[in-house]
DNA sequence: CCCTCGTGTGGCATTTAGTGTCAGAGTAGA
DNA sequence: TCTACTCTGACACTAAATGCCACACGAGGG
C-alpha cells in the first residue's frame, strides 16, 4: 500500500461502513477469510487499518456489523409493539427475516462463509442466541400467569421454538436465494402458524384471559382457490370495522 | 520462566490434559481470562507453550476441552439409544446435565467466566447449538410421518425447546451450585415433562379430515393490526392444507 | 547391544489480530 | 479568526497462533 502523504491524518470523511463491509465480503469470498488480512480490507475499503479496528472491533465484526444494526432495530420494535407479548415477538421475528431478505448482497455471501469457517459459524449462532435471549426475556417479563419459575421456562422454550422455525425457513432461502420472496414468506407464515399452535398452550398454562379477543368464523366451499379465500377473509376483516 | 536445560526437547510424557485445564481455570479465575497469557498457563501446567497450542488449539478451547468430550459421549449415546427417537433425545439431554453436575470443578468456574466475557459466552452458546443441531438432525431423520419439510421443521422446533428447557435448569444450578443434586434433578424432570407435553403433538401432525367444507376459526387480540390479522388468516388457510 | 524409525515435545522465528498513544485535519461555534 | 471538539492516520507494542527444526524417548529389528 502506497501512502501519498505520510503524516496526513484526514478527518471528517467518516469511514463509509457499507463500502467497507462490501469490500470485505468480496475479499473474504475471493481469497478466504483467514487469508485476508486487515491490511487488505483497509486498502480495499479506502481506510486505515486503525480506523478499521476502531469501527468494527474485530475482523469477524465486519461481517456482522449490519446484523448488529438489525438486532438494535428489532429490540426497538419490541419495546413499542402492539398486541399480546406473543404477537410482539412474532412480528419482531418477521422483522429479522425481512432484514435478511432485504440485504442479500451481504447476508448470502456471509452465509456461505459461515458454513465453511467454524469461527464465523459460532459468531452467527451467537447472534441467533441474542435474539432468542431477548425474546425469552420479553416473554418472561410480560407473559401470562403461572408461577414465575414455570413462566420463564415456558418463555424460554417458546422463544427457542420460534427462533428455530424462523431459522429453518431462513436457511432454506440462504441456500437458494434465487427463489421468489413471496414463496419464502409463504413458507415462513406456515412455519409461524405451526409454532403458534405448539407454543400457544405453553404460555397459557392455566386460564388467564389475555385481554379482549374477537373471533372470525368463516365457512367456505372446500374447492375455493387459496387467493380468493384470503381475499374474502381480508374483506370480512375490513367490514368488521376497526379493532381495539 | 527459567528453563533448566535449554535445547531439551522432552518426549513421551504426554501433556496431562486434566491438570492443564484445572491450572488454566484457576489462572483465568484469579487473574482474568484476558490477562492470563498462554505462557502463564504453560508454566502453571508444566508444559511448553507450543505443546499447549498443539493440544488445545486456542486459549478458549482449553476451557471447553472437556465439553468436547462430553459432546462426543452424547453423540455416541444417540446412536445406540433404545426407545423412540424422542426418548433417545431426552435421555441424551439428561446425559449432558449429568456431565455438568459431575464436573463442577470445571463447569462452575467456567460458567462464571462465560458470564463475564462475551467471547467465551459465544463459545458456550456454540456448544449448545451443536447439541441442538445434533438432536434436530436425529429427530428429523427418524421422526414420525408427515411431509419432509414439516417434519424437519417440527424436529428443529422440538430440539430447540428441549435444549432451552435443559439450559434453563442447568443455569439454575450453575448460578447456585451448592444446592442438592436431587432437587436439580427434580426440577429437570418437571421441565422435561413440560417440554414433552408441548413437543409431543408437534411431532405427530397426522390426521387430516377430508370434509366438503372447512371452517376457519381465528381468535385474535382486539387491537391487532389489520395487516397482521390478514396475514395470519392467510397462514391459517395455507396451513390447513390443499383445498378441494 | 546398537541402530533406526515413529511419535510427541520444546525452542525459535514469524505472521497478524488487536490496543494504546499521539499528532494532524477538518468542522462547528464564539 | 481563534478555539474546542471529533475523527482519522501513523507508529509502537503485546500476545495469540502457526511453521519449522531439533531433540528425547520407546519400540522393533539386526
Amino acid at each position: 500500500m502506497v501512502r501519498e502523504r505520510p503524516g496526513t491524518g484526514g478527518a471528517t470523511a467518516r469511514v463509509p461502513t457499507r463500502d467497507v463491509v462490501l469490500a470485505a465480503v468480496r475479499l473474504f469470498t475471493d481469497h478466504g477469510f483467514e487469508a485476508t488480512t486487515m491490511d487488505d480490507v483497509a486498502a480495499a475499503g479506502g481506510v486505515s487499518r486503525r480506523s478499521l479496528f476502531r469501527r468494527f472491533g474485530t475482523k469477524e465484526d465486519i461481517l456482522f456489523a449490519e446484523h448488529d444494526e438489525l438486532f438494535a432495530e428489532v429490540s426497538r420494535h419490541l419495546e413499542t409493539a402492539p398486541g399480546t407479548p406473543l404477537d410482539a415477538v412474532f412480528s419482531a421475528a418477521r422483522l429479522v427475516l425481512d432484514g435478511y431478505l432485504r440485504d442479500p448482497e451481504v447476508t448470502v455471501p456471509r452465509y456461505r462463509l459461515v458454513r465453511v469457517h467454524p469461527r464465523l459459524r459460532d459468531r452467527e449462532v451467537a447472534m441467533t442466541a441474542r435474539y432468542q435471549s431477548a425474546f425469552s426475556r420479553y416473554l418472561a417479563a410480560r407473559g401470562g400467569g403461572g408461577a414465575p419459575e414455570e413462566r420463564s421456562l415456558a418463555a424460554g422454550a417458546a422463544a427457542a421454538a420460534l427462533i428455530a422455525a424462523h431459522n429453518h425457513v431462513l436457511r432454506g432461502w440462504l441456500r437458494d436465494p434465487g427463489q421468489e420472496p413471496a414463496r419464502v414468506w409463504e413458507r415462513y407464515d406456515a412455519a409461524m402458524a405451526f409454532v403458534r399452535r405448539a407454543v400457544g398452550p405453553m404460555l397459557h398454562a392455566d386460564g388467564e384471559a389475555p385481554a379482549r379477543e374477537r373471533v372470525v368464523v368463516a365457512v367456505y366451499p372446500a374447492d375455493l382457490g387459496r387467493d380468493e379465500l384470503v381475499r374474502r377473509l381480508a374483506a370480512a376483516v375490513d367490514e368488521a370495522g376497526p379493532r381495539g
